[in-house]
DNA sequence: GTGAAAGCGCTAACAT
DNA sequence: ATGTTAGCGCTTTCAC
């Protein structure tokens, strides 16, 4: 069943049926029903591979997902779906592993699925503008940005809670109570990650407070999975070092640490204090209750949709959402022992 | 830049260069290599809607996913765009709500996508062959199957675990400890889903112990998610009912429930044994650790486009997989105190 | 082994 | 308001 079959069937031309199928004006209300009509009995639907062909354009969207691992960006990836059916538009999803090139990869997709636009979820923050060179359509940055790149900020969106400034708060909220050896766990300081950013925030707020940041206090994980957390939290307290509290850059680490400080004896907040950012809902039914910096998921989800619809549809420019992330107090914070 | 382009480039004919790109033997391989190079440095990308369009066909796998709040399903969704990615085809999403119906879905999705396949992430386990009549192309439930309904079972695939045997095996664990009074929390008794059937095992392994099941002892949270999990945990607690284990159908509702009674005061596995079903990475990392019975994720999504791959390119029939869940030693189930 | 040419189903000028 | 027609980029006979 094609539209020259539907042409026939009303015995009109194609143009004509092409015109009501895509809601043009100039058609005679009588003809109009008539092929409606038509299209309804027969099931007939459009060949969308034809459409776009033609329009050399579809109704796709791509969502490129690096360290789909993360748990925080399951939820995420709920909502821009959600948000991407609402629309009308298809959510065409890959994930690359964490050594691959979503630029790359986001070019080729948008070529082959001739994409109207592209959401990245997790990537690098240094892209330079000629790496970025094969990328045309619009695109937008979840959770990160270009911090450590020279993309033209108008050249690309983002959306992203204040990193650095959230770690920040965090360590503020140990030192408040009057926590002087933090330790922090990171997945790496100098990977141009979110890691890092939140790394960054951790030193600035103990540089604010006149403490000297301290190699020693510092655990790297190989990754942002739970087993490596647990690993690299096992490994600081064993190591001797003499800490407090421990900022952690994500919840699920923290998770994991808690539980490698209890099975070394070390009971949280009691001996040691920690503070995360993320908010999983997870986080709040673990014990003790999680207090972390909460990104605002859903917001973020729907403002990466919302903004690249935007930008796409010719309604406005690119542009750059910073979303505050809230503090969620839970149980795993108290003041230094003794 | 288009296949023409390329044919220019090296001074062949169109079709030199479709036959090279599609792997067509009957091309010299000096030629090839040619094409090749001239593709490599081009950056071409064949364009999917022409292919498609002449093919009748595209390259796409529809997913459609039911209740995507269970995080359960973020891994096999991991794996699943995987997989898809790594045979070559193209993963489109769908995400429906809980009242949705995913046949009618599924059937849009087919036409307008042209999709080569299905795969459902969760749905209901009573469809008949009527409703599935729109549904033309090759379809697998992962995770579910069609136990309450009438389907022709060469008609579709599916891969499941046992979930009325893993119950059993669950609840039998506990009974080997000495428990009699075993409560269970589910999400539903009768709503033919997994909750339902997993409830089934836990009925009918009680009643081969000799012990009549006591609907005082069963709590029924209003979903999945981990606050319901808890409201329905703490109420059972509270209501004065007694017992000394939980068999509950869903680790994420454990979790929650484990810190339902502990803020009620009662300690597991101390005052109360908790075993569950489906073996989240996280459950290892709360304390206590989740005994539990893991389902096999990973395979669970590889079966699940291995099959769909096989009926599409004619390589088998429908087949439907059961896998063995496996049991994940972890410190939440001990003897009845006293 | 390679090329020429006929479509695939649709949209969008351009005519009428 | 409606019809005619030229492609969109590709695959695939059918020649050579």
């Amino acid at each position: 069943m094609t539209i020259k079959d539907i042409a026939k069937l009303c015995g009109v031309s194609v143009s004509t049926v092409s015109r009501v199928l895509n809601d043009r004006p100039d058609v005679s209300p009588a003809v109009r029903e008539q092929v409606l009509a038509a299209v309804r009995e027969s099931n007939y639907v459009p060949n969308n591979s034809a459409r776009d062909l033609v329009r050399t354009s579809s109704d796709a969207i791509g969502l490129v997902v690096r360290g789909v691992s993360n748990p925080f960006y399951s939820d995420i990836i709920k909502v821009i779906g959600r948000e991407i059916d609402a629309a009308g538009y298809t959510m065409v999803m890959q994930q690359i592993g964490a050594n691959e090139d979503e630029i790359a990869r986001g070019a080729i997709m948008e070529r082959e699925k001739k994409l109207r636009g592209i959401i990245f979820l997790g990537g690098r923050w240094d892209y330079s503008p000629e790496e970025l060179g094969p990328i045309t359509v619009p695109f937008v940055c979840c959770s990160f940005t270009n911090s450590f790149g020279s993309l033209d900020r108008r050249s690309y969106s983002s959306v992203t809670i204040e990193d650095a400034q959230a770690a920040e708060t965090a360590v503020g909220e140990l030192l408040k109570l009057g926590h002087r050896r933090i330790a922090c766990l990171v997945a790496e300081t100098d990977d141009r990650s979110i890691s890092e950013l939140r790394w960054h925030g951790y030193v600035k707020a103990l540089l604010e407070a006149g403490i000297e940041p301290d190699e020693a206090l510092v655990a790297r994980a190989h990754s942002f999975n739970m087993e490596d957390a647990y690993a690299a939290a096992a490994g600081l307290a064993r190591s001797g070092a003499d800490f407090t509290a421990m900022f952690i850059i994500a919840d699920a680490m923290a998770v994991a640490a808690i539980k490698a400080l209890a099975d070394l004896g070390r009971e949280v907040p009691r001996d040691c204090s920690v503070i995360a950012i993320d908010g999983l809902t997870f986080s709040e039914y673990i014990r003790p209750t999680l207090t972390t910096l909460c990104q605002p998921t859903s917001r973020m989800g729907e403002e990466s949709v919302k903004i690249l619809l935007d930008v796409i549809e010719g309604r406005s420019e690119p542009r750059h959402v910073v979303l505050a992330p809230e503090l969620r107090a839970g149980a795993s914070i108290a003041p230094p022992p003794g």
